[in-house]
RNA sequence: GCCGAAGUGGCGGAAUUGGCAGACGCGACGGUCUCAAACACCGUUGGGCGUUAAGCCCGUGCCGGUUCGAGUCCGGCCUUCGGCACCA
């Protein structure tokens, strides 16, 4: 019977060792420094994909690789649980959401462990656990009391024919998934956190290991603009006060012809003419069918509608109309502007398409100022037709007119930013109930903390009735108030399931403390997380989420520390073989657990790290799995079978040599996270140790130890077998827990150097040469050379250009 | 549309700071071992010219620029992907 390399028969036996062993438990106690590797937990979508393997797989390799450089690493895993997959199975299959997620995290599970990867799986949380959606509750109690939580009115989705709210995602071209109805806007009364009140605090990422895309993203996303808002009366009676606008350019504002509210503005109903009114209300309700993306396409036609009143601008009386318009946005700013069409694209397009003035108030270099406008210009020489102003150079305008607003009480310097608050109210079932009890005397009043958590009821109805449906059950939603005792009804929204994965890498310190959501030590001891890695498409979102929980938590003194994930990396999206995202629908899907069961774990692993950088991406196509078999066979006959010839020893010097620079690529690579390079490089080595073999000339101890190294080094990567051939060669248990090797640069040293030499720029020889080689003496040696002779046509040499160890250029 | 990223052989990719383009692997072709085969082994493999060879020319999405030298830097496009606030 031949020895040969079975996963079949080692990958779930050392599966059973390890957990029989709690290798992987992790210890707070244990004295070698922490290190916290976290990667995304996933949502239990009820099978394991390939995109699973591909977060997870080298997720585990990285945190192999930092126990065995002597950490110790926490590296849990959990579940993301709430959310709308499950309810869509409640509706449209009559399952219950709970057992449904249960069925699916169990099966999950299964397949987890498949993997090999080094959960510590005693840390597991599942953010639908009543004993994890308790400190859900128990942090927005805490925001609330901060005075991070509040209730203001908020748009949502509504079907009309499903009587519901709907997520974004169930909304195609404006209709109903479901039902193909058109979806309009819906103004409820919901809740919200206050993270604008960290947008300053948010754009600060100095200490961070962060890739510089997120961070860009993420201060985009904040969008912190300086300007000014400034105040214009409005000349409708009965209304006292003045229409508030936001304005980047207050240097701008003589040049100001028209206002735009947002058509959502609460003013623009009190302001309309009686002659405007009918084509001001089919404007708006037109506006409540068409996406905010949409309404910010720049390509798009500016429309608009006049109400048919007027402003007033404080710095020239000039009496100008307000119109509505849905490029303006109710979520920004003050939700009006004054229009400038002059100084902006936007402004311009709508006056043109709508017949209003254009005036500029700033003069320019190029353009004729005193005809009329090709088109907006933005950059200008110094104020024109602004009164007291003009001559004003464009670099003093903006301070010089702030500061008279101000003195005239016309408006103040503001900052503005993009983001806003943070929407947590969901009108579902499937989500943490949010903690809050609705008393007709005494308001609204917090569930007390002795009381949580609030349960999910259970046995619910999917009816379409315009309610959630914590609505319908009446034993549920009436309770006694907490503060009078009287009749009160508890809060029927759930809370967002961000604000489950805005906090669980703090609970996994401690996931079984019953009475904190985790101990003052623990989180010292572990948090901040050292190494978070997960999708891009949470660059934004979710890694702004957890920024402001962790400061809000750190300004409440519940954590330490100004961040709560110090390095981020995130990997790219596995594609199905045709380059297409994978799904069922497109017959792309590639199952992980037929490919384990084929070629094993570790193959499966390994294929998918070498396939190319990890926050790339890219199609998979298992096509290329022999190729990391026939390594992972090479390597087992490298590993098992006897030594070579030791002969003179003469082939050991490069054996070592190879071996250390192994060593030394493989670990940077994985500290960058270049897995397919490392795989390439203990390939090569691999080969290389074979051929030795074959040929003879390396020393028993030489072999031993490299062999024994490229086992170490395969270890994180391809964690049994390297379990398996460490035991064969009588290593002591277990290999996950040696010393990473280390790299020793002496043994590596060469003794010529190859140099390219060029003539203007093309490869024309090659030369070897001492490392030290000066100047002088490379360019002597090139000049021999007959082969450079011919392209130097014996002409002087104009300039010679010389890196060492690289390169000599000669110019003619 | 806006924000962010990516385009290199038949395919996945390599080239970490501007310095030999195509490492490593798949596939293909040729061969070895074998009764036969394999997840075994060896060799060739960007395109063109050249009988072989030496060698030469072209070549990193497109157009232009900087440089002794550009896959890499700059300007302008094209295409694909991620996000856009209720998918997670």
């Amino acid at each position: 019977m031949p020895d040969r390399y079975d996963h079949y028969v080692i990958e779930p036996r050392w599966r059973r060792r390890w957990d029989a062993d709690g290798i992987d438990r992790v210890r707070d106690d244990d004295e070698r420094p922490p290190y916290y590797a976290l990667t995304m937990f996933p949502y239990p979508s009820g099978e394991l994909h390939t995109g699973h393997w591909y977060i997870i797989a080298p997720s585990d390799t990285a945190a192999r690789f930092r126990r065995m450089q002597g950490y110790n690493v926490l590296f849990p895993i959990g579940f993301d649980a709430f959310g709308l997959p499950a309810e869509n199975a409640a509706i449209e299959r009559g399952v219950d959401p709970g057992e449904w997620t249960h069925g699916n995290i169990e099966r999950m599970r299964q397949q987890l462990r498949l993997m090999g990867a080094s959960f510590d799986w005693e840390r597991e949380i599942v953010t639908c656990d009543p004993d994890y959606y308790r400190w859900t509750q128990w942090w927005f109690l805490k925001l609330y009391e901060r005075g991070l939580a509040y209730r203001a009115g908020a748009a949502a989705n509504w079907c009309p024919g499903c009587q519901t709210v709907l997520a974004n995602e169930q909304v195609l071209d404006g209709l109903c998934e479901r039902s193909d109805d058109p979806v309009e806007r819906r103004f409820l009364t919901q809740w919200f956190f206050r993270i604008t009140e960290y947008a300053e605090e948010l754009l600060d990422f100095s200490g961070l290991d962060w890739p510089e895309p997120v961070t860009t993203m993420q201060r985009n996303w904040i969008g912190r603009s300086e300007g000014a808002t400034l105040r214009f009366p409005v000349d409708v009676e009965g209304v006292d006060e003045p229409l508030s606008v936001f304005t980047t350019r207050p240097d701008t504002v003589y040049g100001a012809t028209f206002m735009v509210l947002a058509p959502e503005h609460q003013l623009v109903e009190r302001i309309t003419t009686d002659e405007q009114r009918e084509a001001v209300e089919g404007y708006v309700a037109a506006t409540s069918r068409v996406t905010e993306i949409e309404r910010l396409s720049t390509e798009r036609e500016k429309t608009g509608v006049f109400t048919g009143a007027y402003a007033i601008n404080p710095f020239n009386g000039a009496r100008i109309p307000i119109w509505i318009a849905d490029y303006v946005l109710v979520t920004y700013g003050t939700g009006a502007i004054m229009a400038v069409p002059a100084h902006d694209e936007r402004d311009f397009a709508f006056a043109r398409d709508h017949g209003l003035e254009v005036i500029p108030v700033f003069d320019h270099p190029e353009i004729d100022v005193d005809a009329p406008l090709e088109a907006a210009f933005t950059e200008g020489g110094a104020m024109i037709n602004s009164g007291p102003f003009d001559g004003t150079p464009a670099g003093e305008a903006i301070p010089a007119v702030v500061a008279h607003a101000e003195a005239e009480r016309a408006g103040t310097g503001a900052v503005t930013y993009r983001l806003r608050d943070w929407l947590i109210s969901r009108q579902r079932y499937w989500g943490s109930p949010i903690p809050m009890i609705h008393c007709e005397s005494c308001g609204v009043v917090p569930v007390p903390e002795s009381e949580l958590p609030v349960l999910l009821p259970e046995n619910v109805h999917f009816e379409p009735t315009g309610q959630s449906p914590l609505t319908l059950i009446e034993e549920w939603v009436n309770v006694d108030c907490p503060s009078c005792g009287g009749a009160a009804r508890r809060e029927t929204d759930t809370l967002d399931t961000f604000m489950c994965s805005s906090w669980y890498q703090m609970r996994y310190v401690d996931p079984h403390n019953p009475e904190r959501p985790f101990s003052a030590e623990t989180a010292r001891h572990w948090l901040p997380v050292d190494l978070y890695t997960g999708g891009a498409e949470h660059a934004v979102m979710h890694l702004l989420y957890t920024r402001f929980f962790w400061k809000a938590a750190r300004d409440m003194e519940i954590v330490e520390g100004d961040e709560p994930m110090k390095r981020l990396f995130n990997q790219g999206d596995i594609l199905g073989p045709d380059g297409n995202r994978m799904s069922k629908s497109r017959g792309n899907v590639v199952a992980p657990d037929d490919l384990v069961e084929q070629y094993g774990a570790d193959a499966f692993r390994c294929q998918l790290m070498f396939i190319g950088p990890w926050d790339q991406g890219g199609p998979y196509n298992p096509s290329g799995m022999p190729g990391i078999v026939r390594w992972l066979n090479r390597l087992w006959s490298v590993a098992t079978e006897p030594p070579p010839d030791p002969g003179d020893g003469a082939a050991s010097r490069e054996i070592v040599a190879a071996t250390q620079r192994t060593v030394r690529d493989v670990t940077g690579d994985i500290e960058g996270f270049r897995f397919n390079t490392a795989i390439a490089r203990l390939m090569e080595l691999t080969t290389a140790l074979a051929r030795a073999r074959e040929s003879g000339g390396v020393d028993g101890a030489t072999w031993d130890r490299s062999v024994e190294t490229l086992i170490l080094l395969t270890a994180p990567l391809a964690p049994h077998i390297a379990e398996e051939l460490w035991e064969r060669r009588d290593r002591p248990y277990s290999v996950h827990q040696q010393a990473w090797p280390e790299f020793d640069e002496s043994l590596v040293v060469e003794e010529t150097v190859q140099i390219v030499v060029q003539v203007n720029g093309k490869v024309r020889d090659r030369l070897s040469l001492p490392p030290d080689a000066g100047e002088d003496e490379a360019r002597e040696r090139a000049l021999a050379s007959e082969r450079v002779q011919g392209w130097v046509e014996g002409k002087e040499p104009r300039r010679v250009i010389y890196v060492p160890s690289k390169l000599l250029n000669i110019v003619v």
